[in-house]
RNA sequence: GCGGCUGUGGUCCAGUGGUUAUGACAUGAGCUUCCCAAGCUCGUAACCCGGGUUCGAAUCCCGGCAGCCGCACCA
């Protein structure tokens, strides 16, 4: 049994996850999160809360999971997120339509798939394995398909990221934000694509949560005003260059700026976050790595992107975070499809003073005399060269017809104006996060098996904070004198608001190793010295020591020791082996 | 989607065309003043689904589903 296999297998029988739909034989691609799954994956979203909507201010709205076509259209997704697919008749073969006339037509992207299967039967392209006819070509697209309302005119799919949320509902963030750049909002949920064949557990999944967050910038400086705080900070690359040389290059923060390995602050910066953030739940530093995109495999609205991968024991280098500099892609389509102006209004420090020649044309004549052209001939007159204004007589043209205008209906005057401003269109810059794939890389980077005396023992080392129960309250023995006072302590972790388990069953022994096995930082025993002196002990999952405290302030330590401001050691008084 | 391998209690595994499907671990109840998976007693619990062949199928055959490996796919 790999890692791989051990992490899925205790997942599976502890209730952190299971394959969907069982009961009747299961949908490759979905996975249930059980009890324990999901209190991980709360808390894994929690801090990640914490770092991005409390650290950034970053603001957290809520969209419908099915969005209607027009997004998709503006998005690129419905053209740009499906492959034209065909398939052998005889060996049932299936290949990419576009790739098989790759050495014909120099951008298939272009084609559609009637077009394509043109292509392919003038060019008489048959089965490349066994030479047999081949279908028609028929897009697959990896969104799922639904319709709103009865019958099909209104199409719609499920999203195939959140980030479209946060880029249709633009003007409403800007509003909230008084109109003002930079700003955020973060959007975690459940996102679907359509996967041809999804493996690996919850690595690929058709049904997925993310959590993204949409950076809206000003196009004209890519500074961060708090790289400072992340300029030292010491991370492994692994850039273009660096992947042609096969070789991860460990550098700070402000270096990779310096040496132009990232592109600019904004985005270091949120690599270095990411760093933090995926650190605070459990990722291993020494399986982390952040890789620059090749521009081949760029998506199709990136410019740059650095993606955070994790080394997995059976699966390699896995994508868990990606870090992309989408620049006015997105608003820019919806601005095309929508007609709505989604730029923001930037104001100089300084206004600028600008002398300009204005050109004015005497409405009052000319209205009566051109009525319906007259503003058309107006506006011609205004885009005119100076040097075209010195005879008596003006000829303009306007939609292929020469009018005559005197010379004295057109005054001609320099105005001074104030410049306060332009109009910007943001560039955006996206951390998107992969939440399943980083509760999985949790998981295993915590997965310790030690090997005392003949035994194995089990432990997933959850920093505290992340491990879905906080404390185990385990009386000594299943006896009602050393319960009533257990229930005590359960009870008053309970009315904290603090996730205690309650366990009587079995050896004292087989509870702390079961407790060990989900990760439980800490258990409080009960034992007969507590009914002389009211003391507890506290055991460690990590070094499985043991201290004795006082009852009544079991409460207080393990907060205190789960949130680090106690250590263990310091808590009470040592309890020999 | 294609090809190969696989599918037995919660987990890991044994097994056979024919009585009531083996075991370990886990788990439930109980006993044991029991601090690191101890012991004892008694329980609960499985042949992936559908069809076919057969007197009889969990076993053989076909199809489906799921998992693993390879190919393709993974904007």
């Amino acid at each position: 049994m790999d890692r791989y296999e051990q992490v899925t297998e205790l997942a599976r029988r502890r209730g952190f996850m299971w394959p969907s739909f069982e009961l009747y034989g299961g949908a490759a691609g979905f996975y249930d999160y059980g009890p324990l799954g999901a209190r991980l994956k709360r808390r894994i979203e929690d801090i990640w809360r914490r770092f991005f909507v409390i650290g950034e201010g970053f603001a957290e709205i809520e969209c419908p999971t099915i969005g209607i076509e027009e997004v998709f259209k503006a998005s690129g997704h419905l053209s740009g997120f499906s492959d034209p697919l065909t398939e052998c008749k005889e060996c049932k073969e299936i290949y990419r339509a576009d790739h098989l006339i790759k050495h014909i037509v120099e951008v298939p992207d272009a084609l559609s798939a009637e077009e394509i299967y043109r292509v392919m039967r003038e060019n008489d392209i048959t089965c490349p394995e066994c030479g047999g006819e081949l279908s028609e070509v028929y897009e697959f697209n990896l969104m799922f398909r639904t319709a709103i309302g009865p019958g099909n005119r209104h199409p719609a799919y499920l999203r195939p990221e959140t980030a479209q949320g946060m880029f249709i509902n633009f003007q409403r963030l800007l509003r909230y934000y008084r109109d003002s750049l930079p700003f955020g909002a973060v959007q975690i949920g459940r996102s679907y694509r359509n996967e041809i064949s999804p493996r690996q557990g919850v690595i690929r999944l058709r049904e997925f949560s993310q959590a993204e967050a949409e950076v809206f910038i000003d196009p004209r400086s890519k500074r961060h005003p708090r790289f400072s705080e992340v300029r030292d900070l010491r991370l492994r690359l692994y850039s273009r260059e660096a992947q042609e040389r096969g070789q991860v290059e460990e550098m700070s923060i402000g270096e990779a700026v310096e040496r132009g390995i990232i592109a600019h602050e904004i985005l270091a910066y949120f690599v270095a976050r990411t760093y933090e953030y995926l650190v605070a739940v459990g990722v291993d530093r020494d399986r982390l790595r952040f890789r620059q995109h090749k521009a081949d495999e760029m998506a199709h609205y990136a410019a740059d992107c650095w993606d955070a991968e994790v080394l997995l024991d059976r699966l390699g280098w896995i994508e868990i975070v990606g870090i992309a500099d989408r620049t006015d892609y997105d608003l820019r389509s919806h601005m095309a499809l929508s007609k709505a102006n989604l730029s923001v209004f930037v104001h100089y420090p300084e206004p600028v003073r600008r002398k300009r020649i204005a050109v004015k044309p005497d409405m009052k004549a000319l209205g009566p005399r051109f009525k319906g052209r007259a503003k058309a001939i107006a506006e011609a007159l205004q885009s005119m060269d100076l040097s075209n204004l010195k005879d008596d007589t003006i000829k303009v043209t306007v939609d292929g017809e020469t009018y005559e205008i005197e010379r004295s209906l057109v005054s001609v005057e320099e105005i001074e104006e104030e410049i306060r401003g332009e109009e910007v269109v943001p560039h955006v810059i996206e951390p998107s996060f992969g939440i399943d794939r980083i509760l999985y890389t949790v998981l295993e980077h915590s997965y310790h098996e030690e090997h005392l005396e003949d035994e194995a023992r089990v432990v997933l080392r959850f920093l505290p904070g992340i491990s879905p129960v906080d404390v185990a309250v385990l009386p000594l023995m299943d006896k009602d004198e050393l319960i009533e006072p257990a229930r005590k302590i359960f009870d008053a972790f309970r009315r904290c608001g603090m996730l205690a388990e309650f366990d009587t069953s079995g050896s004292i022994g087989r509870r702390y190793r079961r407790n060990d096995e989900i990760g439980t930082p800490y258990c409080i025993t009960i034992d007969y010295q507590t009914l002389e002196d009211g003391t507890v002990t506290v055991r460690d999952r990590d070094t499985m020591q043991q201290i004795r405290i006082g009852a009544d302030r079991a409460v207080d330590v393990i907060r205190d020791l789960l949130s680090g401001a106690l250590c263990f050691s310091e808590a009470g008084a040592p309890v020999k082996a």
